[in-house]
DNA sequence: CTGATTTAATTCACATGTTAAGTAATTAAA
DNA sequence: TTTAATTACTTAACATGTGAATTAAATCAG
């Protein structure tokens, strides 16, 4: 018979898990504001002006195009974001609208004293070094196995 | 204006990316198995002749109660799992076939082998720290924030 | 024992993840 | 320059995430 593998040392189940209790320190705020966490976090790249093509936008936002496809749909109807004319007219160029920027600016204030309250709790220098380590891994997968 | 944040520091970023690059390494064996990677997790939580009732392995699988039902009937529609009685007839309770086992079986060793590349590449302490450093910023949310 | 409460799953509705296929625009090749 | 190959995105189909509402069974209060 198989040996039951033990679930809890499993690298995914822990970052699953860390996750999931990151991502709860802000959903009800984020959804507060009407938001989902995944819309949340394209509004949050498109802040302060910047212009995004789509595959750009869906890589920094960690976002596959399909999913990034309806959400650009979604917050364009809702007058969060907006089309930017694009030399290349592939692409699909987006920015966030006045009222998009202003709805950031107000949530951003809460969301920063959120993530400070978690630096807080697990330590600064912990959190710094749990973001390069998870980066290290990272590069690690994109290269060496 | 609001200030752009920093985005490769941010945790929740780090933790996406780094879930996705760590399951990349599994995803293709497990799909070659015709499973999912989440319908994989249900199939390792009940190996080794395991019986679980809903609650336990939605947890223990990090899984959402909706997502298990669907999950449940999919795999028990392909003879992998199958329903065990009860007392408490609220509940169901399940555990794999012996076809589920065998299929375990199967996977699981060419799944260890993978693990261990990934432990070997990125280092065996530095992988059991990042893990007891992920389950502690997990145990830290849910009390001291 | 009966009715109110709690608990365990399921169902529903919608958003997203995931892969494959399709479409339009650009670039490269002949 | 006309075709072939590539690129950027969209659409389609299905699985899962997520919160709210439902159903059924067990437990509790009186």
């Amino acid at each position: 018979m198989a040996e039951a593998p033990r679930y809890d040392d499993s690298l995914t189940i822990a970052l699953l898990r860390a996750r999931e209790a990151v991502t709860a320190q802000f959903r009800d705020h984020v959804a507060a504001g009407g938001l989902t966490l995944t819309q949340w976090r394209v509004v949050r790249a498109l802040a302060g002006g910047t212009e995004l093509d789509t595959t750009t936008l869906a890589h920094r936002c960690v976002i596959l195009a399909p999913s990034l496809t309806r959400i650009i749909k979604t917050l364009e109807g809702r007058g969060l974001i907006e089309k930017v004319p694009a030399r290349d007219r592939r692409q699909r160029v987006v920015r966030l609208t006045v009222d998009g920027e202003a709805m950031f600016t107000e949530m951003w204030a809460v969301s920063k004293t959120k993530y400070a309250a978690i630096e807080a709790a697990f330590g600064r220098a912990e959190m710094h070094n749990l973001v390069e380590t998870l980066n290290r891994l990272r590069a690690v997968l994109e290269e060496d196995v």
